[in-house]
DNA sequence: GAGCACTGC
């Protein structure tokens, strides 16, 4: 995997943001007032330390600093290396110095000397992520063996952030400083600072229950709320009080600092000025009946009325972007030479990452000598407001709404709905305008409905979702009473509730709420506690290597499959591309069979990158799937779970493989009531997704995925049989448990069948 | 016949 990132170019500096201290900081607090545990993190055996002992500096760090750390002398040597510092290392340090961050330092460590909690507020751009993790290091923080972690939501930016603090701190990537993201360890025995994805430290608390390996732990983001930092935060509690030399900085943007510092018992607040430049707030005077269309007509005109930048619009979807970048082209194309040159670009996840780069080109040159400069609008979801940061935006259309996921754990659902974003996220999206000089936000709805109708924050994903691998996380982290665990946001009890059933049905708890081995092995993997659970019963259906190719497919999360454009269509004449991997049995068997035709293609020399675009194959997507049954794979072996087919020849090969998943699945079935298919117990009435290749509409079928849009769909679905669901999930298929329908009566005469072959054969013909 | 905000292990 490249290191490289287009956020990130540590060839180059950080910008030198505002260079004052915020007025904002709460009074100094007391020195040295804690003599326990605590002194002895501060103080360095070596006395290498700017902050040990007495000689807490008050004033801020200066060029006479004795810091070895931040040497200017030109004869100085890295006291990581024990090597002179490089000229690079000089010209970075200059940066460094300027950044806000830089002067917290003292007052920093100052009240991590009396708390073991401190809030840190401060934008992106001053500096926290890459310095507050470094005076940690300074401060001795690494003394004893002892490593200090750096959370980050996202694998880019621990990547990207990590390879610029080595570059600052003058050593090798992987040396002293280091990443550890999925599928890719960049650290050694040598690493202190270590940058990891937030999911990432949570795997390895369920290792080290108490994160022994860690002096301090750092959890930047904090306010994007994602669910493995909400459950981090809420450990890190528990944690505290079982290690009182435990040190946690939480940094979030300028927004709820107030909820973290309440949430850790008051902890202090730092400061740290973030903004770049203003940005000019402008409503629409009247609601906009269509947002897509009044966000196209914006755009128009700021193209038409505004002096030159970027212009970056948001939108919900895929969808509703490339319909907005084919109108706002066409309607400023007869404008070029008066107006400039405009480039109209899309930007959402699914693109493929060449087409996302494009956004952070250069906007076209002139038309003609002395003509208007050209400007890039890029059209945009979500992913600009948190992932992507684009330099050189300088308007911004904010259309007020954004797709997010919700669950309703009354019909067990997660489904993705277009919804109002909150007021935090529509300051978000304005400061995205503010980067590089000031800037213009156009809000598209009045500044009334900004005040009264949006919510202040955007409810935490632990809100939105269904926490079936969240329980079985806290359990495994021996976290028994799940109503009272600390959530900095509680959620709902039904949904809590939800989650203890779900596991308690799939064996990975028992009756009494208490982990099972069953549940300990399941936690191993990587994968939706369903898919788990199939992978880990699978070879006693004599299919493990199969199902571990299916769960690998379902769980990278792209779909290999490329939709067909309507030209390529009538060019094809209607065979369609993907009809030689369908399986009429169930779309799983589908899936493995597209998998071993790549597989067998990327063997051959020159790799299956022509046959993956020829049969309308994302490859990127298989590739990654690829990855992900290699570390599965390598998780069975350490788990001592057999590897076995059953021939492919053999007449139990698809049926093998259709009860394994059935083994994890069994709460994902939907049953035929004539025409039309109702999930059991629930009784959700579905379609059969279209782009399913099952055939002969099967009584009972097992579904991967509950899509809802306009109407419900199970998509990725396979033929099981009545009589398997009764002999493998007799505890979930309970009559005396299960609702009125026709599923009901159809499983009552599975189970009097049952009853009848089980009977001895004299008893049997006595009974007639 | 229809769809995919965004992450992460």
């Amino acid at each position: 995997m490249s290191n490289s990132s287009p956020l990130f170019d540590a060839s180059r500096p950080f910008p030198a943001l505002q260079t004052s201290f915020s007025p904002t900081l709460p009074p100094l607090l007391p020195r040295a007032m804690d003599e326990n545990g605590k002194r002895r993190r501060l103080d360095s055996p070596h006395g290498s330390s700017l902050y040990s002992g007495d000689r807490v500096p008050r004033r801020r760090a200066t060029d006479a600093s004795p810091n070895p750390y931040l040497s200017h002398r030109r004869d100085a040597h890295n006291p990581w290396t024990g090597r002179p510092y490089s000229e690079a290392y000089y010209d970075i340090l200059r940066v460094r110095r300027k950044l806000p961050v830089y002067d917290a330092r003292a007052r920093l460590m100052e009240c991590l000397r009396a708390h073991n909690v401190v809030v840190l507020e401060g934008q992106t751009g001053s500096g926290k992520t890459t310095q507050v993790p470094q005076f940690l290091a300074e401060a001795g923080f690494c003394d004893g063996g002892m490593r200090i972690a750096c959370t980050q939501p996202r694998r880019v930016a621990a990547m990207s952030v990590a390879k610029r603090v080595a570059a600052e701190m003058d050593v090798r990537l992987g040396d002293h400083v280091g990443y550890s993201i999925r599928f890719e360890d960049r650290t050694s025995r040598e690493t202190k600072l270590k940058y990891l994805t937030d999911g990432m430290l949570l795997r390895e608390a369920m290792k080290d229950n108490l994160l022994k390996a860690y002096s301090a732990i750092v959890l930047d983001e904090a306010h994007e709320r994602t669910l493995s930092t909400d459950v981090l935060m809420g450990l890190l509690k528990g944690v505290l009080k079982k290690r009182p030399d435990l040190k946690v900085v939480v940094m979030s943007a300028t927004l709820d600092a107030q909820k973290f510092q309440d949430y850790f018992d008051g902890a202090p607040l730092l400061s740290v000025p973030g903004r770049v430049f203003p940005v000019d707030i402008i409503y629409s005077p009247q609601p906009e009946d269509d947002y897509v269309d009044a966000a196209i007509r914006t755009v128009i005109s700021i193209c038409r009325n505004e002096p030159t930048g970027d212009v970056l619009l948001f939108l919900t979807g895929e969808e509703e972007i490339e319909e907005s970048c084919r109108k706002i082209e066409e309607e400023l194309r007869p404008f070029e030479r008066a107006y400039g040159p405009v480039v109209v670009l899309p930007l959402y996840g699914s693109l493929p990452p060449d087409r996302q780069q494009k956004v952070f080109a250069d906007p076209p040159p002139p038309l003609y000598h002395g003509g208007p400069p050209g400007r890039k609008v890029i059209c945009a979801t979500n992913i600009a407001e948190t992932s992507l940061t684009i330099d050189g935006v300088v308007y911004v259309v904010d259309t007020g709404f954004s797709k997010q996921k919700i669950y309703n754990p009354r019909v067990r659902v997660e489904s993705l709905l277009v919804q109002e974003i909150s007021r935090a996220s529509a300051k978000q999206r304005a400061g995205r305008a503010g980067r590089t000089r000031p800037g213009k936000c156009f809000r598209l709805y009045t500044e009334e409905s900004f005040h009264k109708h949006l919510i202040e924050t955007t409810h935490p994903e632990i809100l939105r979702s269904n926490l079936g691998n969240v329980v079985l996380q806290l359990k495994t982290l021996g976290i028994d009473d799940l109503v009272h665990f600390d959530f900095m946001d509680p959620p709902a009890p039904e949904t809590l509730m939800r989650a203890l059933e779900l596991l308690n049905y799939l064996g990975a708890l028992d009756d009494e709420g208490d982990l099972t081995s069953f549940g300990k092995l399941m936690s191993e993997f990587p994968l939706q506690p369903e898919s788990s659970a199939a992978l880990i019963r699978s070879p006693q259906f004599q299919c493990s290597n199969e199902v571990l190719t299916i769960v690998a497919m379902v769980s990278s999360a792209q779909n290999c499959f490329v939709r067909q454009k309507k030209k390529d269509k009538n060019a094809m004449r209607g065979r369609p591309p993907h009809e030689q991997f369908m399986d009429a049995e169930g779309d799983h068997l589908t899936l493995l069979n597209v998998f071993h035709a790549y597989k067998e293609k990327d063997k051959e020399r020159g790799g299956a990158s022509q046959w993956c675009w020829d049969n309308y194959l994302n490859q990127r997507a298989l590739r990654t799937a690829g990855n992900v049954r290699t570390q599965l794979e390598r998780t069975m072996r350490g788990c001592n779970l057999a590897l076995v087919s059953t021939d492919y020849q053999s007449i139990h090969y698809s049926s093998n493989i259709r009860r394994a998943l059935l083994s994890g699945y069994f709460m994902h079935v939907a049953h035929r009531n004539g025409k039309e298919y109702q999930t059991v117990k629930d009784n959700q009435k579905v379609k059969l997704h279209p782009s399913s290749g099952m055939r002969g509409n099967p009584a009972w079928v097992l579904y991967n995925e509950f899509v809802f849009t306009k109407t419900q769909y199970i998509r990725t679905c396979a033929k099981v049989e009545g009589k398997w669901l009764v002999e493998q999930a007799p505890h979930y298929y309970d009559l005396s448990n299960f609702p009125g329908g026709s599923a009901k009566e159809e499983l009552r005469r599975l189970y009097r069948k049952k009853a009848k072959r089980s009977l001895p054969e004299n008893e049997r013909r006595r009974g007639r």
